[in-house]
DNA sequence: GCATGGACTGACCGGTCGGTTGGTTATTCG
DNA sequence: CGAATAACCAACCGACCGGTCAGTCCATGC
């Protein structure tokens, strides 16, 4: 009679345990034993559907980015114009990576964690699909005219990404800090932060020729 | 009879290694042979100097946070205009960043490995100098009218701070996408970086084609 | 009825882990 | 000098690691 969290076929739930686990302690500090007890499958079942440590986690992986992905596709970014669909690609993409903290932790510390080896495939692919996407919102508008010929589309993508992604992941650190206001709220920061990109940050007559 | 890389105490030795190795790999793919073998001091001697790993890791992380708090407090950022002033310390804090990889690496891996534990509290002392000296310089320009009234300095501090972060963290990846330029150039970068927290991306009211 | 084969398990393996022990130098000080 | 103490080390310990293995269970097809 299996418990509440079972009931799965024994490779769901062995995907599952580790997802949760590897984002939470990181390969090493996860034991295939704390696996097997999490997923309530014996080890040696484990190894009886992964030949090892390593490829369970390349499958944990894959599993992620692919879940991570498709939601990715659903971003609609179709209505609206320059502004509204760069403010809502924006927004969505944080709540999506707010949503699936684990699957953002799991391919976060595969990035820090592996020289050029394992499973990085994956996180350029995850990644990689998130910045085309936005660099391709860009590309449009600045071929409209919507925004400056003289920017580049990819640093502000990566700029948009970049941000989302170090609010993931200092949150809980600058939640502590006095200046901040915005710990709690990701969508008043990811509309302040999508303000200061468009926008910028001068007074609104003001140049930028006081050279020296 | 000390070969080349000791001669200097065995502490300082260990706490080298341990920083290099940690950067490099993490706290549990990191053995204590490893470190004994890399320092050159046998790893009961480690455990004389140090009460166990986990202190041994604290120990590396505080002199580890020492040294950038250091390198920070040297930031000048007396001299020049609020746009100077901006943009030379994001420049000066991505330098910064790339000079002390390790430290770097050590403090953000720190950072996504520990839930509330261990030694957040040096990550939040580092992060939080960086950050509450970026809001200073922010603080005085929008005292002195330089800058808009209604931006929040303290998300435009995170903005910077992070997309430099983004750039240390994400480099090996986006380094291999086509639509990336600035890849190999920190400087580039961070001067497009300013530029868009600057101005913004939107075209401006008036004509304007300048150089980049 | 029974052979086949995938799903699954408990017991176990060699090896490495963090940490300890007992003892040997090196240094300092009365 | 001798004694005390800090620095240091080889050898060792129990625990746990990733991984294996012999064997059980059970659905399927003949």
């Amino acid at each position: 009679m299996p418990t509440e969290t079972a009931e799965r076929d024994a490779v769901s739930r062995i995907l599952e345990a580790a997802r949760r686990l590897f984002a939470e302690q990181g390969f090493d500090a996860v034991s295939m034993n704390a696996i097997a007890d999490a997923a309530e499958v014996s080890k040696a079942n484990i190894f009886h559907h992964f030949k090892n440590k390593d490829e369970l986690y390349l499958a944990t992986l894959k599993a992620a980015c692919v879940s991570s992905c498709a939601q990715i596709e659903r971003f609609d970014q179709s209505a609206g114009g320059f502004e509204q669909r760069l403010a809502r690609y924006a927004a969505e993409h944080l709540q999506n990576i707010l949503d699936n903290a684990q699957v953002t932790r799991l391919i976060q510390r595969d990035l820090l964690e592996n020289g050029p080896q394992r499973g990085r495939q994956f996180a350029e692919q995850v990644f990689g699909q998130t910045f085309a996407r936005l660099v391709e919102i860009l590309r449009v508008g600045q071929r409209r005219g919507e925004l400056r010929q003289d920017v580049d589309p990819a640093l502000v993508a990566l700029m948009v990404i970049g941000s989302n992604l170090t609010f993931f992941q200092a949150r809980e650190v600058f939640r502590h800090f006095p200046d901040v206001t915005f710990a709690e709220s990701p969508e008043t920061y990811s509309r302040m932060a999508v303000d200061i990109v468009l926008h910028g940050m001068l007074p609104r007559g003001r140049t930028e020729n006081e050279r020296d």
